[in-house]
Formats: C-alpha cells, structure tokens, sequence
DNA sequence: CCCTGATTCGC
DNA sequence: GCGAATCAGG
C-alpha cells in the first residue's frame, strides 16, 4: 500500500479528529499503526499527548518556587508562538474543565480581560492563554470505512476540516454517523451551540442538570 | 500484560 | 520516504 493523497488526507483528517494511530491504520488498511504514526509525523501532523516524556524539568533553582497562577498577566498578547517552531497551531488536549475561581477573587473592573462566554456559558480563550478542549472522545473501534448511501449530503468523516463543527452525531460504525458541520466558534472544534453543550459553566449544585451530553453519543453498548 | 505515541535507523 | 523495531509512560 503507498500513501496516496486520498489516504494521506484521511490520515490527516482522522488525526486532526483525534483518532488513536491503531484505528487510523484499520481504516485505511494495509498499513500499520507505526506506519500510520511515521507518516503522520512526516507531515508534519499535530503532535498527540505522549506516553513518553521528553525530559525537561530542570529550571527550578534554589529559588521558593512560588507557584505560578493558572491565569497568565499577558492574556490578551497576541500568539506568542514561537517562530521556529514549526507547528502551526497546537491543539495539546486538556481537561474541558476549567479552574473554577472562587467567590473570594472578584475581578477587577480596571483590568478586564477581554473575553467573550457563549450560551452555554463557557469562557472563550484568547489567544495564548490556553490549549483548546480536545475533539470528542475517539470511538474505541469502528469507524465507518466508506461513504454510505446514508450520510450522502451530510458532514462525513472525510469532511472534517478546521473550520467546520466536528460534533458527532449518532453512533460510529452506524450508517449515518456524521458530524455536524456547522461553521465553527472560532478557536473550538464547535459549533457555537455545540460549544455550549461541550462546555458548561459549573453551575450550583442545587439545580444541577442530571443529563450530561456526551460525545459521540456516548457510552454504548454492544 | 494491555494500550498509547515518539523515535531510531536500515532499507 | 517508508515502517518495523524499539522505547517509554499510562
């Protein structure tokens, strides 16, 4: 098997969604995880959480460590990537949760960080400040190998790209499991209204909602 | 053990 | 460029 720019681009589609090397490579076939992830890293493709640490830790000194805070002072500084570093954009998963401030640190009036919340009230990023929430929890198996008939006219795997919604709707492996398809809130993998189901402002415990959506549809039984 | 992705290196 | 072998963390 070579690496057509059709298998190349669904490599790269699959990747960006965040499907594991091992269920990329059953998909396309013919190829092995490793050829999977050596290719993927050829392209220069967006590197994943690592088992393996690269080792670098060593900056702390005799100085009291003093913990830096969660909330950078230089929030609203424009991408303060590096030049040299090659990776266009880097979408290193995290917790959707984010730190939930206490009562006792009101926000100054005078320093504002601009900011925007979405309806599901989730607190937009700036640019900078933090990594993006990772795509839906990978299917841990099937995927739907080819098009079908059923998802004619709606957002396939292969239609990923960045700037549509990848939500998932329905179940991988049925015929019309798609996504979608939406343009995205800038800066998310969503849909504004996906974003507010993905990211939900912790709200009191009192009327707390018991439904909580979950991506692909979810946990399922086989 | 299983899984994962990263890296190396002979081809 | 390719990918098996190897490594290393979870």
């Amino acid at each position: 098997m070579s690496w057509t720019e059709e298998r190349i681009d669904t490599l790269k589609k699959m990747w960006d969604s965040g499907m594991t090397a091992t269920q990329i490579a059953e998909e396309l076939g013919g190829v092995s995880r490793n050829a999977v992830i050596g290719k993927a890293h050829r392209l220069g493709l967006q590197s994943r959480p690592s088992p393996v640490k690269p080792n670098e830790a060593k900056a702390e000194a005799i100085a009291p460590a003093p913990k830096p805070a969660a909330q950078p002072a230089a929030a609203v500084a424009p991408a303060p990537r590096a030049a040299a570093e090659p990776a266009p954009r880097a979408a290193t998963p995290a917790p959707a949760s984010a730190s939930a401030d206490a009562p006792a640190e009101p926000r100054e009036p005078s320093a504002p960080v601009l900011r925007s919340v979405g309806p599901g009230g989730f607190v937009r990023q700036n640019p900078g400040e933090q990594t993006p929430p990772i795509s839906p929890a990978p299917p841990r198996r099937l995927v739907p190998a080819k098009p079908s008939d059923a998802i004619a006219g709606k957002t396939g795997l292969l239609d990923l790209n960045d700037r549509i919604c990848k939500w998932p709707l329905g179940h991988p492996g049925e015929p019309d499991f798609h996504f979608c398809g939406d343009k995205v809130n800038p800066g998310f993998p969503y849909c504004v209204a996906h974003c507010g189901h993905a990211y939900q402002a912790q709200l009191p415990r009192r009327d707390r909602r018991p439904p909580p959506p979950l991506p692909f549809g979810g946990p399922r039984v086989r």
